[in-house]
DNA sequence: TTGCCGATTACCT
DNA sequence: GGTAATCGGCAAC
């Protein structure tokens, strides 16, 4: 049950991007709360370089500003008035880059996860990265947590990932304006049910 | 201080 | 396929 090390982090955000998927996110919100989602479906966001990302340019605004810690820390952000999404930062000290984690598939605590977001089929309970925060009940408060100890942590494949069962395309919703739309830094697990849309 | 817009979702036709 | 909901972030004024 140990966490994956700072150093996973440290490797280029599409690698990192590409070797989450398998991988679990832990929240363990308090005591005998515990929920578990396997990592189905990400998206890269390259930083000052990537014309999508909320650093681009190497802005440091309040919100942004827990991308430039080092890997392995939470960025979550609001959106839309009424979403968070949950992000991996990724990259060293002032390396603004992040991953995106779009799905998991639920794994343990769900009947928390239908108390915090009631529907009627299993699969739309975190097939998004609006509705899994909602389920996991992850808001501004996660925003900076460290993700190498509890609460919030991310644990190891437990099985091998091959690079032939993951598909990519580009990033869903960041407009069509710049070329960076057609990036393909968008990662999914081949046929698995639980990716978005 | 104002006004536009967004890394979404649910619900409509 | 299209769009309303809803409000903080952000850039411009």
């Amino acid at each position: 049950m140990t966490s994956l090390p700072r150093e996973f982090y440290f490797q280029p955000t599409k690698t990192v991007a590409q070797k989450l998927l398998g991988c679990r996110l832990v929240f363990e919100p308090r005591r005998g709360q515990r929920l578990v989602g396997k990592i189905v479906e990400t998206e890269a966001y390259l930083g000052s370089e990537d014309p999508a990302c909320h650093s681009f340019g190497g802005r440091r605004t309040k919100r942004v500003q827990s991308m430039y810690l080092p890997g392995g820390h939470a960025y979550v952000y609001f959106i839309y008035g009424m979403y968070h999404c949950f992000n991996v930062v990724t990259g060293t000290v002032d390396q603004p880059d992040a991953v995106l984690i779009r799905a998991v598939e639920p794994e343990e605590g769900l009947k928390f996860m239908e108390r915090n977001r009631p529907v009627q089929r299993k699969v739309d309970l975190t097939n998004g990265p609006g509705k899994l925060c909602l389920a996991f009940g992850i808001d501004q408060r996660q925003d900076g947590l460290s993700l190498l100890k509890s609460p919030l942590m991310i644990l190891p494949r437990e099985e091998e990932i091959s690079s032939r069962q993951i598909s990519k395309g580009p990033r869903i919703g960041i407009g069509t304006h710049h070329e960076a739309c057609y990036w393909p830094l968008r990662f999914w697990i081949k046929m698995n049910p639980y990716v978005s849309r």
